[in-house]
RNA sequence: GGGCUCGUAGCUCAGAUGGUUAGAGCGCUACUUUGACAUAGUAGAGGUCUGCAGUUCAAGUCUGCACGAGCCCACCA
């Protein structure tokens, strides 16, 4: 035989070794051999958090197919039975506005081609984009079940998407309601709370003069920051305690642009201590208002619309921006002598966390999600998530993210799960224009339908038509672990679900993980998974966030073509812990793709020591040998303990100092003397055999490309006859 | 305005429930091409674990305060 190379040449096997596993299809549980104690009983399972469809993987991706190939490898060969469902997500509004920049440099937009040309290409789009991310994953060793991948888009999937929908619907835990939402004015459409972005910025506090009807010397006075939106303005509010203004509530102002009279009213979300103390009340626009609106029953008064821009209620502002609107304001009021002064002020201003536009609050009717109501004699959605976790069904790890994850439920509003994009999964309800008969009256002419209709179920109308709004992305993510079970082998989801581990960034702790609990147990009355493992996200040197657009990105392809899947893999996991953000550099890469070597060479070293050894052999061991062999037992126990504690960086350094220090730099060395010294020692033969096939189980699930390469190349040939030992895959843990 | 986290070697970070001379990678210095590996080996320099006070037989690890850095949430217009 061949002697190996003295440098592993990781770009000639990893593809090879990958097909290897491929067509043994190992990666589907329903395939594993049993173990040497017979069946798997215990399943582990993990539903990959699907990346979007829209871009090649970048190296945050890397950290997940890393740390999830790491624990779905080593359930394996814990001899349990393991699945990992991989999937794409279509990625809605994130998919939408990378496609639109796409347009936007051939010079076209969404709003020049028809809804489903739109939609056809977007689709086509990510079809070319899941091909790329299944290449990518294979190529990252991801040992998932590819005979059960899924797109949030699949059929099956939206069906039971519906499904929810129209069950919450039902519930009423589901409504439409004309509310003020979070609007992007660049993407014309409204936001979640959760994706606007509030950002620090110095803006001025405008004091202006409302003089009163009765007598127009008297005036009040108001601070606001926004004094463009004066035509919308339905009212001045005072708190009622406050004992500056007592005597003027109940009377009428004037507002200075449009010049109508409101009333000035009593509200205690007004604050004494800010500005005048003096409110100006703008319903259309602004949140607080909003609700001071509703409660006084005000009305509304939009005077912006859905382009950003003033209408014709806004009197002299029609047709401006609301940046010209500002200023024209400004002047009318100096001109008016109603401008008392200006201050600087800074303030938090919510942003598209896409685009960076300045959101427009705007009342809309949307769809929402009742999140802290309880129906029919059940918890609310909210609290379904809160218990699970405080009851410790559901254990986050690190523990600190659950103060985080309670805190975000305490001041938990409506979501809102209605987006006006194209790119998405069309909200599944039709409305009936005619509503001719009294079942239809009572539905309000509101049809929740999974399947395409043509007539009003109701009252037989064929005047409907489809909301226009698609869901929100995470509306349907909520539901990824029992969708992707259920729309999968027929026995998937009772054997299944809970599944074990969702693993993921913290940066979508509340966008995902929080919902997916809520939905969860309210589709299934089960919690989704047992254990939630956050990791960091990814950090150059100098502690940015890696991005495309800051250039500062490694590509997990390149790095990986350069020094190998395993260093690459390697790097991710050590000095990576729970919750915190990972550091990666091109050197630290390199240390590992240094560590890959050593493996390497190690084994090299011994498969030309070897000869006449069969490792069946009855061999006398020296006592220094046996205490060597039971210190590799206290190495196996230790690392076992760290894995299953979910401390994957301490395992890899356990196993990494052991192998280098120990293994290679004093037993090797020390063997190489007897084995010189007395020809073909089998003591140290078996002695070196043994700790070197120990270690290539235990380095595994954290680099599978090398450790199954010398694993074929040394072990297989000479132990032909063990069953299951011919893929190091599914060889057996050393301890139980 | 609320909440969270961090401050350990030149750099980037590990150090669970407090317990022997505080660790890793990269970097640095000197020597070594010796038949596994120079993507290496041997030897070594480098830390009063931000500061102060406290709890304890014992603190990088727990408590309080101070200084410094960062993050998240939030309707004071």
């Amino acid at each position: 035989m061949k002697s190996l190379p003295k440098i592993y040449p990781f770009q000639a096997t990893e593809s090879k070794i990958y097909k290897l596993w491929e067509k043994s299809g190992y990666f589907n549980p329903d395939n594993l051999p049993p173990t040497p104690s017979g069946h798997r009983q215990d399943k582990f399972c993990i539903i990959m958090p699907p990346p979007n469809a829209n871009d090649p993987l970048h190296i945050g991706h890397a950290v997940f197919i890393t740390l999830e190939d790491l624990m779905i490898r080593y359930n394996r060969l814990r001899g349990k039975k393991t699945l990992w469902v991989p999937g794409t997500d279509h990625a809605g509004f994130e998919t939408q506005v990378v496609f639109e920049k796409k347009l936007e440099k051939e010079g076209k937009n969404r709003f020049s081609m028809s809804r489903e040309e739109f939609y056809n290409a977007v689709y086509k789009y990510t079809q070319k984009n899941k091909k790329i991310v299944r290449q990518q994953l294979k190529m990252m060793g991801a040992s998932c079940d590819w005979s059960r991948e899924k797109f949030t888009l699949d059929k099956d999937i939206i069906n039971l998407v519906y499904e929810t929908f129209a069950q919450l619907y039902h519930n009423d835990l589901i409504y439409r309601g004309q509310r003020i939402v979070n609007y992007c004015p660049k993407h014309k459409t409204a936001l979640s709370d959760l994706e606007v972005k509030y950002e620090t910025e110095e803006g001025k506090l405008y004091f202006i003069k409302y003089n009163f009807t009765n007598n127009s010397e008297r005036y009040l006075e108001v601070a606001t920051t926004r004094p463009e939106t004066i035509p919308g303005d339905l009212a001045l509010a005072v708190n009622p305690k406050d004992s500056r203004y007592q005597s003027i509530i109940g009377q009428t102002v004037i507002e200075p642009i449009t010049e109508r009279v409101i009333p000035v009213i009593k509200d205690k979300r007004v604050e004494i201590g800010f500005g005048t103390g003096v409110l100006k009340v703008t319903p259309s626009h602004d949140p607080v208002d909003f609700e001071i609106g509703q409660e006084h029953q005000l009305g509304q008064r939009p005077i912006i619309d859905l382009n950003g821009k003033f209408n014709e209620l806004a009197g002299p502002l029609n047709g401006l921006s609301i940046k010209e609107g500002r200023a024209k304001v400004l002047t009318l009021l100096q001109d008016k002598n109603a401008l008392i002064k200006e201050e600087s002020y800074s303030h938090e201003v919510g942003h598209c966390y896409k685009c960076f536009s300045v959101i427009e609050p705007m009342v809309m009717d949307q769809w929402f999600v009742r999140m802290t109501t309880p129906y029919q004699n059940q918890k609310s959605l909210r609290d379904l998530a809160w218990d699970a976790v405080k009851q410790k069904q559901i254990k986050i790890i690190p523990a600190k993210f659950e103060k985080v994850f309670f805190h975000w439920l305490k001041n938990l509003k409506d979501w809102n799960i209605s987006r006006q994009i194209f790119w998405g999964i069309r909200i599944p309800v039709y409305y009936c224009r005619e509503q001719n008969n009294s079942a239809c009256q009572q539905q309000k002419g509101i049809i929740v339908s999974a399947k395409k209709i043509t007539k009003c179920p109701y009252c037989g109308s064929h005047d409907i038509i489809q909301d226009p709004d698609v869901l929100d992305t995470w509306f349907s993510s909520s539901q990824w672990p029992f969708v992707t079970l259920m729309s999968n082998q027929e026995n998937d989801f009772e054997e299944f679900y809970p599944t074990q581990v969702m693993e993921t960034g913290w940066d979508i702790l509340f966008f995902w993980v929080a919902r997916m609990i809520m939905m969860g147990i309210y589709r299934t009355g089960k919690i989704p998974f047992e254990t939630v493992y956050l990791h960091g996200l990814v950090r150059d040197k100098d502690r940015q966030k890696m991005s495309k657009s800051k250039g500062n990105a490694i590509d997990p392809l390149g790095v990986s073509r350069l020094y190998g899947t395993d260093a690459l893999r390697m790097s991710l996991i050590i000095g990576n812990s729970a919750g915190n953000d990972i550091i990666i550099s091109e050197d630290k890469i390199k240390g590992y793709r240094n560590f890959a070597n050593k493996i390497w060479n190690v084994s090299r070293f011994i498969d030309l020591n070897l000869q006449n050894f069969e490792p069946q052999n009855q061999i006398k061991l020296t006592s220094h040998d046996k205490k060597l062999l039971n210190d590799l037992v206290k190495i196996e126990k230790k690392v076992t303990g760290y894995l299953d504690n979910f401390q994957f960086s301490l395992a890899g350094e356990t196993i990494y100092h052991y192998f280098w220090h120990t293994f290679a730099d004093k037993i090797v060395e020390e063997a190489k003397i007897r084995i010189r010294e007395k020809n073909n020692d089998q003591a140290a033969q078996y002695l070196l055999y043994s700790i070197l096939k120990n270690c290539l189980i235990l380095l595994h699930p954290f680099m599978p490309f090398v450790t199954e390469t010398l694993w074929q190349r040394i072990i297989v040939p000479r132990e032909p006859n063990k069953k299951n030992a011919n893929l190091l895959l599914v060889a057996n843990w050393p301890i139980e």
